[in-house]
DNA sequence: CAGTGGTCTAGACCACCTG
DNA sequence: AGGTGGTCTAGACCACTGG
């Protein structure tokens, strides 16, 4: 009731004296994710009350409840009622529903099985390097795989990982069917968010003959780049797809 | 303070006495939906204050105010500091921006021209009656043109208009590049949601010819149902694109 | 039962726009 | 200057969860 923001927070980038006007929650917003980011916080752990972090940052109860509602819309946390506040976990039913587009035309949608056709270490494409933003001399890693829908090859893909962010990539035995989580668990990196290009393209002989269709069939290129807490691109993906009995769903609003 | 929602709204599914209930503020967004759906409030029109409408609707101005924000989010309502909240307009800026998903590779964004290749009523197919909910006897309006970017052909589109809804569409004399805005301005209807489903496709012999590309060249497909404010099917469109030098973008968050 | 997030209210001040 | 939406606070009660 007294309060006028002065002097609220340690570093002070506050008043609105020049442009860079911040409301308080947005600052709280941006505390919470360096906590979240520098891994005090790891994914399925509980968080603080709302009411101790709004003792902790000396904000309102309802200035930390915005904050919250905002991360939770990014899903980057998980709220429940009686329960508490939960660091979002990279499961297979949440990336499904946010980060994989593609559905049978008939049926539910379910989470494709892989095999992993190469992998390897190699010097970046140009539009690798522009993609993931790499500088000079880096590296890069390829996953190649083919992923299935009840035993039907539905897409070939190219993953592209900068090798500087995930170290001794190449020492896996297995690469499991969730990259997202083994990123997660293993480079503590958080995948949120992607951008998605689509294209048709004609099949290449090669991918043809790993997909059992023909050369020139119609394929759907999806060209992703995933990026983590801190909108640093991590990952290029490049899935060519099948689409005689399945397709890519979006919703406008 | 001593109110304890007791009677507060006229008729009342309110109390948490079953299964049915709903929170106050999504009760005054029901509410401000139907007074928009009835035509109460027109696009472009300035809504009451929040003050005034909390006044009418017996609530508190925090409760008005989660309900508009939450229509805000699906692009129902537009808010401007300090002016007020107006109903949202289909101007071709935000349509571009909401239900325009084709980019460039190269360059900013923009609307494409159209050219009318054909119109008239038919009977529809089953894919239509099931995607429109049409009812036995129903008929359909189509109409077919071809969008270009820069003079570039970039797509043939075929679009289905339930024949009841949309009564005296055969006497207009031109059909506008901006359809949302003449569903709006002449029928009342405001397309509110869209889904799109896609696929890659090879070229049809007639739609190579009108597209000038090549017969079995990879298109991309988009089949959209578009909705309405009371979430109705109201068109159905089919659009085969050309992507050498465009991409469908989207964002995964 | 105590503790959590979810809803609702009331009131203050701020930033912005118009006249 | 006066009105609008945007932010922030404080406090009450509700619904849900777990011990």
């Amino acid at each position: 009731m007294e309060k006028k923001n002065e002097g609220a927070s340690p570093a002070d980038p506050t008043t609105p004296e020049a442009i860079g006007y911040k409301p308080l929650y947005a600052q709280v917003r941006d505390r919470l994710m360096r906590r979240l980011v520098e891994g005090e916080w790891l994914p399925g752990m509980l968080l603080p009350s709302e009411i101790e972090l709004a003792r902790q940052l000396n904000v309102s109860q309802g200035t930390v409840r915005k904050a919250l509602d905002s991360m939770t819309a990014d899903n980057l946390l998980m709220r429940r009622q009686g329960r508490g506040t939960y660091v979002a976990e990279p499961e297979e039913s949440r990336i499904l529903f946010q980060f994989f587009r593609l559905s049978p035309d008939q049926g539910t949608p379910s989470f494709p099985d892989s095999r992993v056709l190469s992998t390897g270490h190699a010097k970046p494409t140009p539009t690798e390097t522009e993609a993931l933003r790499l500088e000079k001399g880096d590296r890069v890693f390829r996953i190649e795989r083919i992923r299935s829908l009840s035993d039907q090859p539905i897409l070939i893909e190219t993953i592209t990982l900068p090798a500087r962010r995930f170290p001794d990539f190449d020492h896996l035995t297995i690469i499991p069917n969730n990259l997202y989580r083994l990123y997660s668990e293993r480079w503590g990196i958080t995948i949120a968010s992607a951008e998605e290009r689509l294209k048709a393209i004609a099949a290449s002989a090669r991918d043809a003959a790993k997909l059992g269709c023909d050369t020139g069939e119609p394929l759907l290129l999806i060209s992703r780049v995933a990026r983590d807490l801190e909108n640093r691109p991590v990952e290029l993906r490049w899935s060519r797809c099948i689409t005689r009995e399945i397709h890519y769903a979006v919703n406008l609003r």
